[in-house]
DNA sequence: GGGCCGATTAGG
DNA sequence: CTAATCGGCCCG
């Protein structure tokens, strides 16, 4: 009995930017492995540089094709899988990338597959969770509210969410929309 | 088809 | 600081 509440398609039809913040503490999960969100970045499908709706034709169809709280799961730099949530359903729509968590369940295996002893060094970065957890581009497109294997649940209680733009783009990197745990030691970049 | 670029990471 | 490594996009 965690006291969690399961999180619904509702919690994913609203602005990107406020579910980027209220998924900061919420756990996320998959098969053997979960751990606490501790940071996210909010991506806009219209008028965001950095978001991929700005160039790539197939995520615009993506946006428009699936339901809100889907996985958009990508590859990055030829070797790291991304996980998003697809957020929709409000005036502003697009993603939220998970870009950290604090490791709670399955750490032997997440060590295995890291190849990490450190508890910091296992979910720090949006590639390091997703090796962690085992999930690659098979999972693009799945469902994590309804599919089988996924867990995303949110705890009572407030959390003290710190800002800060994202990290490690150039186009629209003064948007301030990262957020994170304040003075968590399991973030990718400390500020 | 070729060139370039990326929401990163680990290692020197 | 840089290599690794590959799917998209842009151009010709």
């Amino acid at each position: 009995m965690s006291g969690n509440t399961p999180i619904g398609i509702e919690f994913f039809q609203r602005d990107p930017l406020i579910c980027a913040r209220e998924l900061i503490g919420c756990t996320f999960g998959f098969g053997d492995t979960a751990g606490k969100i501790v940071e996210t970045e909010a991506y806009a499908a219209v008028g965001d540089r950095a978001c991929h709706t700005w160039k790539r034709a197939a995520a615009r169809e993506f946006v428009s094709s699936h339901a809100p709280g889907t996985a958009y799961v990508y590859l990055n730099y030829g070797m790291h899988w991304l996980f998003n949530f697809l957020v929709k359903g409000a005036q502003r729509e697009g993603f939220v990338l998970i870009r950290a968590l604090e490791p709670l369940e399955g750490i032997p295996l997440m060590r295995r597959r890291r190849a990490r002893e450190s508890l910091q060094e296992l979910c720090s970065g949006p590639a390091k969770l997703t090796q962690a957890l085992g999930i690659t581009g098979d999972h693009h497109g799945c469902d994590p509210l309804i599919d089988k294997g996924w867990l995303l649940s949110k705890p009572p209680g407030d959390h003290a969410v710190a800002v800060s733009n994202r990290i490690g783009i150039t186009l629209d990197a003064e948007y301030p929309w990262r957020f994170f745990s304040k003075g968590c030691p399991f973030v990718s970049f400390p500020a």
